[in-house]
DNA sequence: ATCAATTTGGTACTAAAGTATGACCGGAAT
DNA sequence: ATTCCGGTCATACTTTAGTACCAAATTGAT
């Protein structure tokens, strides 16, 4: 509707323009030669209309630029899984399930308890990651899943 | 420098348009009443100059668009001893000595070497601490001080 | 179906951890 | 000076952890 309402008025002013040309050139027409400077009259005038033509309509080419912003981002528990360490282990889901529960302080009855398996069971998981873990004692396979943060 | 140039190329292209216009001119002056057709061929090319000259200068406009970036921070110790855990415990210094070792993964010989005392005084350290930590293995121990962040 | 790995559980043993108790020393506070 | 506490160490004991070796049931893949 807007382009429409513009399509009128350019209408307009074209019309008030012609009977303004006509009276300029039959006013210039009155002085011989001085059709010179009626021309670069019109040439100057329709030029700026062109210019004012395009500011309205020719959409500036928009240059995007691009701001990185960037956003720390703390993690609350930076308890990201160390997958890779741990599949480097090699340990099976009740190993893993073992150590888990061996981290968070339980004793082998304890475990045996949580997982309702005796406590002989408990202890051969135990020797059996001690050894994929290369450790001696729960204190350090505590201390290395730790480090390698194969834990929670 | 380049609005220079473009002043010297309008500058040439003003000096052609001027013969143009002059051939122009005559050409429609032989036949006569023709001088509307003629304005309006200069208004019309003037018209689409302008329009030329406008899109070469108008600016593009910039549109800034922010684009967040995540940056994880991991830092690499974000072990902030909790104190005040710390001194609820009310742990002489050289129980927090041993605790430290044992939540390395140290045995009590090994904390016993690497502090120059028998494994006896370890043992006593190791008891007054499990029951000022209300723990019952050294394991729980290591847990419990995790969770509180007393240690590194 | 077979084979390897897992899971389970046992016995027997050793090593380490943990408890209880007592003793000695030295420094700091009362 | 005496008391209190931290630190040291010891002995004796119990408990737990850990090792070694074995064996059966289960599972998953070829």
């Amino acid at each position: 509707m807007k382009g429409f309402r513009h399509i009128i008025l350019y209408g307009l002013i074209l019309a008030v323009l012609v009977f303004a040309l006509k009276w300029i050139q039959w006013k210039f027409l009155i002085v011989d030669n001085a059709i010179d400077i009626y021309i670069g009259l019109i040439a100057v005038f329709f030029t700026i209309l062109g210019i004012w033509v395009a500011t309205q309509f020719v959409k500036p080419a928009t240059q995007t630029i691009i701001v990185e912003k960037e956003v720390i981002i703390t993690q609350p528990e930076e308890t990201t899984i160390n997958e890779a360490e741990l599949k480097k282990l090699d340990l099976s889901s009740r190993e893993y399930e073992v150590l888990q529960l061996l981290a968070k302080g339980y004793s082998n009855a304890d475990i045996a308890g949580n997982l309702f398996l005796s406590v002989s069971t408990i202890k051969t998981h135990v020797s059996n990651l001690f050894l994929k873990m290369d450790v001696k004692s729960r204190t350090q396979a505590i201390e290395k899943s730790k480090r390698l943060k194969i834990i929670k």
